[in-house]
DNA sequence: CATAATTTTTAGATATATCTAAAAATTATG
DNA sequence: CATAATTTTTAGATATATCTAAAAATTATG
């Protein structure tokens, strides 16, 4: 039991998270991605919906295990390996939604949640042979990269379609709003990952946008729209 | 704040479980399944490897939500909606096995921990896909039976290889031991499940069977093995 | 049935992850 | 730069799940 139990405290120090740090990690990345620097503790707070105090007990911890930099007061970021964790993480969760979507055909807009438990099920062989057994997706239903096995991926060239000009012509490539509510108005509208996308014009007043999709249909949307597509440009 | 954790909290108490409490359903499923009436403290504190006064205060909370039936001092067993939970557990776990054996070719003696994890996702609609997915299938990589979507499952006419008289002919069809060590040796020694087995003679001595599989090859295989193996008798 | 053996419970402690309220530190602003 | 606003930390509490040591209860045995 004593042995046991050693092994289990040795296991969790050194190579495995639990959840909870699993989350933490994982809301870190995506806070640096965002912001492009460091990140600091309401911010974390705000993202995993926990309060400021829990946060600054648990920066200790990962400050001492060397998963974190934390200078006070200046923010902290990921060390090299806090990232690969962190990496890890966000590699079995995309590709789950890989296989909830095209495997057990849910919606795009269905996977997510699910995928947040999925991905903390920890075994390397498990996620190695689920990549190959998807055909090594590079983009998840959301058209977010794929890490592969060694933590690399493509940084994606895509950018937002508020940003094209009338008459251009783009692949729609991936959302910056991830939300059940967008993926089903798009999905709704006909609007699916992968398309061509043709802007016909801009309306001025708003800054609408009138797109030409593949259908050849005509449909209107607003900025708020085309600021939570990504689009790579067709040259 | 306040209302999230009311409601989190809510929706724990009613239809979810924590691993925890899952993991002690399960056992004490299996432990039913195996004595065929109560349970005691001291043997699921065994199946779970933890101490008996944690069992003991696990115990009274189950109790109290209506999962087990608790007679002090004479031991327990599941409610009906106790069991329900339980054999849901166990409908995940062997799915979750049959989907890493039959599409990510694990082998049969590799699945067990990774469903251990899996089995604890939480998504009815999850499962009833994975079910489709896989075709609906009645057992799992080891010949237990999987539940259907309203937990009846079909109780198993296999019997011990042992009971067979020489001469006679059965299906491989389950095992009693899942041990990884006895899963590897009757791999070792080509034996698969729902091979066709015909008993060649019994050696008096030490109960000794020698088999002639399917492959028309004869081994000897010792008691321990004829009593890990179910079979099923060809009329 | 008295004693021994086994099983279960109680009491008190620990680890993890959270909270609230208040204090301290830092940053922004007139 | 003094004050206000914001951010972070501290202190103390709670819930869950575990432990150890000892007491209590139950069951088995001569
Ligand atoms: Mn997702
Ligand atoms: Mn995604
Ligand atoms: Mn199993
Ligand atoms: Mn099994």
């Amino acid at each position: 039991m004593f042995c046991l139990s050693y092994l289990v405290s040795c296991l969790k120090r050194n190579s495995m998270h639990s959840f909870t740090e699993e989350n933490y990690l994982k809301a870190i990345y995506k806070l640096e991605e965002k912001t492009g620097g460091r990140v600091n503790n309401t911010d974390l707070a705000k993202a995993l919906a926990i309060h400021s105090a829990t946060v600054t007990d648990m920066l200790k911890k990962m400050s001492e295990r060397k998963w974190i930099l934390y200078e006070k007061s200046k923010g902290f970021k990921l060390t090299g390996k806090g990232r690969k964790s962190a990496v890890g993480i966000i590699r079995r969760h995309r590709l789950w939604e890989v296989f909830l979507v095209s495997k057990l055909e849910f919606g795009w807009d269905e996977v997510h949640e699910i995928a947040e438990q999925l991905e903390h099920v920890q075994s390397e062989d498990l996620i190695n042979r689920l990549d190959s057994f998807l055909g090594y997706p590079k983009a998840d239903p959301h058209g977010d990269p794929i890490p592969d096995e060694n933590g690399e991926f493509m940084k994606s060239e895509a950018v937002l379609l508020s940003k094209l000009k009338a008459g251009s012509k783009a692949r729609f490539a991936g959302i910056t709003d991830h939300s059940t509510a967008f993926l089903s108005y798009l999905d709704k509208i006909g609007l699916a990952l992968g398309d061509t996308i043709k802007i016909g014009s801009i309306e001025e007043f708003d800054q609408s946008y009138i797109l030409q999709l593949k259908s050849k249909k005509e449909i209107i949307v607003s900025s708020r729209v085309t600021n939570g597509i990504l689009v790579v440009i067709n040259y």
